[in-house]
DNA sequence: TAAACGGTATGACAGAATTCATGAAATGCA
DNA sequence: TGCATTTCATGAATTCTGTCATACCGTTTA
């Protein structure tokens, strides 16, 4: 059952059985209750973090307290690589959205696994890649939209990350904080109020409570992706 | 000589002479003239692009053609390796800021490489680490600032690609376009004419037809860094 | 020398989005 | 169950900045 865990993590998917049971004994397992912070903004980057269950935003501080939603991450994801990397102890803030748990493996065990295990090089690298044109397209998108544009498209990342798909239209159960929403838009929680009123309005979405459906899930990515 | 020019690039510097050697046998060289297009953003992303000398605009474009600047890279960096490894031929746009020098390496070889030599994938995760730091940067800024501090971190990071620093001074001999800044801060080029005599008015920073000199960079970094 | 061109400067104005203010609705907790 | 806190909604006033229009300046071209 090791393996099973460690089979839902992309990052560790293509490895042999044997591997994977190493690997299972070199992390520990830490849960962390909604709202609470994982990795505080100074400290010294020397562990990766595996996401087993729950969701996490990743976000920076603003001088004057304003916090930006850098990503936000799901189940098999990881997070902390940055700092392993470069060296750069300044890092991000990363906050359990709900309940999760985190596997935790130390630098020097990591970097071990990397050298013996070119593969893992190389999904990482992959998984990267794949941050980096998100990153991308955050920055297209907050240089070149409009406030219901970018929080259309904060969206359509919930959808990616918490949705459920059905018959074409995407269901997200539990719809982040319209503040968490702001912030990884770039806007205010105002804006984000009157603008979702207004997808409403045009029928793109509907609500209920904290559960949100996108109406036409392909149109609405046509229209604002 | 082979081995001196490929020791400038970080990808590379810390391989054996005979290694290099062979990695310059499996490479092309490539001039481009300023303002020209080295990748098209439809192209098959099959190919690693080396800078050797000159600068390069990564740009993407939107739909009613308005330009965003995702990064600006100098002399020992590297492009294209996204797409190589998320197989997403879908990219960007780059352009030549002045007469360039690339060395190109196709997939396959760099792929060959990367297994060969496990250092260079270590390496190319530390530049990819630093790059998604810098874009999570762009993301803060871009969420958070007004105009002018969006600008001024534009200068910045073109302080740290182009200028020479002199006693706590940075001077920046050819600075890029209006209309550049403004795609790299995600304004217009009117906001950018306004904003940059602001911050001569504020005695920030001297200008004197492309030259920029930042008076005092420590300083400037902690107000808009 | 004039004209054309690329880049920059700047005022005027409108529209968008933030901020402020206030209250309603929902949620959590004693 | 009732109270307190959090979250959301919405109008009004204000700030910001994009756009438009026009002018300027230095180089290149004719």
């Amino acid at each position: 059952m090791n393996d099973t865990v460690l089979k839902n993590i992309p990052l560790f998917a293509e490895l042999r059985d044997e591997i994977l049971d190493k690997i299972f004994n070199l992390m520990q397992k830490r849960i962390y209750k909604r709202n609470n912070m994982i990795l505080m903004e100074e400290d010294v980057g020397d562990t990766l973090f595996i996401l087993n269950s729950g969701s996490v935003k990743i976000t920076r501080l603003s001088d004057d307290g304003r916090e930006v939603i850098l990503s936000i991450l799901g189940e098999g994801d990881f997070f902390g690589e940055m700092s392993i990397f470069d060296g750069e102890s300044r890092s991000a803030n990363v906050i359990a959205l709900e309940d999760s748990e985190v596997f935790i493996l130390k630098r020097g065990d990591f970097l071990d696994l990397l050298e013996k295990h070119p593969k893992i090089a190389i999904t990482l690298l992959q998984e990267m890649a794949v941050r980096l044109r998100r990153s991308d397209q955050q920055i297209e998108g907050l240089s070149l939209s409009d406030a219901e544009s970018r929080i259309a498209m904060s969206i359509i990342r919930f959808a990616e990350d918490l949705g459920i798909i059905k018959m074409g239209q995407v269901v997200i159960e539990s719809l982040p904080f319209q503040q968490d929403i702001a912030n990884m838009a770039g806007t205010s929680r105002e804006t984000v109020s009157r603008m979702l009123k207004m997808l409403e309005v045009k029928g793109w979405i509907q609500r209920k409570g904290r559960r949100l459906v996108i109406l036409n899930y392909d149109e609405f990515v046509k229209e604002f992706g």
